[in-house]
DNA sequence: TTGTATGCGTTATCAA
DNA sequence: TTGATAACGCATACAA
């Protein structure tokens, strides 16, 4: 992902002929409206509403024939003229900063986009993807705020970016992350990070390992913080020092310098727990690097359960995390915000512990 | 990514008070519409409407009256019924379907998302994103048909799923890669498969490397013809040998499975050319398990220029994809038909060398 | 239970 | 150049 500075660019080499495509919407041309089923079934446009709406009032058998009616002329309701007059879209935008874009590959990430889309499909919300350059961010909250949409979803990479935060009372917002302050009220769906925190040192000390080190997060983001908690935790409940702590800021990179600057402590050191795979990819280079073993001389348990844990050799011990339950959850969250079901203010799923073979 | 079987699921956890929101749009509450700002402006509807979509026949005093009162109301004009009179959406859809969303962390795949989202934050197209499902593609298609936008992009993982493409004479649509039969007159953009894999092999061939096998991708996905194709060609050219070939389906583990029978048929073997970095992977592991070198007794090329190239051991060279670039091309192409701008029918982006160790 | 009439916020046609 | 006014397709209060 390093070098790889790709020249390509609008280069375009034809091949078939380019008819011009008449102009505008094809779609449009001719659409069956509510009018049209009207006449067909010899009704007036307010039944065919109503049935197309399933009100409860309104004949079997004149609904049978509207119905007909709606399959034969495979008629389907103009979203903008219903939208013009129920003032809700059934949209739902996506909101990802540009920062968290540019890490779209992020498998977590995209998991969670996934489990939203998914969970959307069932409903009739339509999910409208938009990044927010970090640039200007007016274009973004007059989308938002515009009436475009009848929530929003925003996701940013390792969470707690809840910059939007104040709209939430503009627009029902759900964020994925806990937000880094406490915030006023907004609402957010989270992985439980101190418990999965806890439960992979718990696994480490279980392994009968007493001298844990942890390459934290940065301090300045939840998901840093709380791991490092939790790491805390598990360590203080059983009597074990918790001195041996590094940080770093969730790459490759500063995973290997924060392994590099522990093993240089020169104090004994049996197991690792590194905030996130990342970060034990960047230690296990270092670890191979100076011949240690993995897990012989240092069990390592990483985080998130990446694309990197499964490959590595020796595969890694992880958390993982729910992702696409993740991205699922805000969206259901979000519908209920939006249609008037209560839900709380904070969501936690749980993680799960994958044992391989480095602890 | 293998085991991890996540056991979570609608656990919540509470922790703020739940108000409910009272119900239905925040948004949509009080929003000024262009009758406001008309009468605020102390001119007609028709001409705040003539500002707003800067008609040129309008005195340069009264626009900027009315442009402040825009900007005093925060007006925004109202999508819907903009749309219902236009007969235009002013949104995109993105068509993923299920089978890819699955994979959806792949990287390439996000990279191209990504560049789709980027090109159209800089025009006034709203990205729709919808999984499609295999089971019900009715859904897909009333969507895409109702007219909820104004074209759609079509992606799918390996390219070629063009099952999409009779909607083409009804709607605009761009498919992410060549179809595998050719398609009447489907619009695509495509990265230049054959090119890339006459690169990577004549690059191999410039390491004076002449027994070059190659693990190919399925044939009946046009990458996978396509790259053998370029193996071939260039091999032809040549004059060397093309009798090494086994299939795989893009996955590490067909990877393995055909670097072994590679291996097994006893021939000399100093290079290899994988049609994808994943399946490069498992080659990779093979070769290690054989205690093969790489460069030194084969070297390697892959395709894509996925995660595995950069960290790899030794670090991959492969065939780097525009995927950024094909997305934003994709996005620019509809956007052109949609609007009526000629553009051919297929626009083909060219890939580029990645060196690294492998090779 | 069904139909009639009105309005949702814009754009477009036609006069002025 | 600007202003009335009629659609656009649908939902609903009200009348029947």
């Amino acid at each position: 992902m390093t070098a790889a500075e790709s020249s390509a660019a609008g280069a375009a080499s034809g091949s078939g002929a380019a008819p011009v495509t008449g102009a505008s919407s094809g779609a449009a041309r001719g659409m069956p409206t509510l009018e049209m089923v009207a006449e067909l079934a010899g009704v007036s446009r307010a039944t065919v509403s109503r049935v197309v709406n399933d009100s409860p009032k309104v004949t079997p058998e004149i609904t049978r024939s509207v119905q007909a009616a709606i399959a034969e002329l495979n008629y389907v309701p103009n979203r903008a003229a219903r939208s013009l007059v129920n003032r809700r879209t059934q949209a739902i935008a996506l909101v990802v900063p540009e920062s968290t874009a540019k890490v779209f590959a992020d498998p977590f990430f995209a998991s969670v986009v996934q489990g939203i889309a998914l969970f959307l499909a069932e409903t009739d919300y339509t999910l409208n993807m938009l990044i927010s350059s970090e640039g200007r961010p007016e274009k973004t909250r007059r989308y938002l705020l515009g009436g475009n949409v009848d929530g929003a979803i925003v996701v940013s990479h390792h969470s707690g970016d809840h910059s939007y935060a104040h709209l939430g009372q503009a627009l029902p917002i759900v964020f994925g992350g806990r937000p880094l302050a406490e915030q006023n009220g907004s609402y957010y769906v989270d992985v439980d990070n101190v418990a999965g925190a806890i439960t992979a040192t718990e696994h480490l000390l279980s392994l009968g390992r007493r001298r844990i080190a942890t390459i934290a997060g940065p301090q300045d983001m939840p998901p840093g913080v709380d791991r490092l908690a939790g790491w805390r935790q598990a360590l203080g409940r059983a009597g074990v020092s918790d001195a041996m702590v590094e940080l770093g800021d969730f790459s490759p990179a500063s995973g290997a310098a924060a392994m590099r600057r522990l093993l240089d402590r020169g104090g004994p050191i049996d197991a690792l727990f590194a905030a996130n795979d990342q970060m034990a990819a960047g230690a296990f280079s270092v670890l191979h690097e100076r011949g240690l073993r993995i897990p012989g001389d240092i069990a390592v348990v990483g985080f998130d359960d990446d694309y990197f844990g499964a490959t590595a050799t020796p595969a890694l011990t992880t958390v993982h995390q729910p992702a696409a339950q993740l991205g699922a959850m805000m969206a259901e969250v979000l519908v209920k915000i939006i249609e008037g079901v209560p839900v709380e203010r904070v969501t936690s799923l749980p993680t799960a512990l994958v044992v391989r073979d480095s602890a």
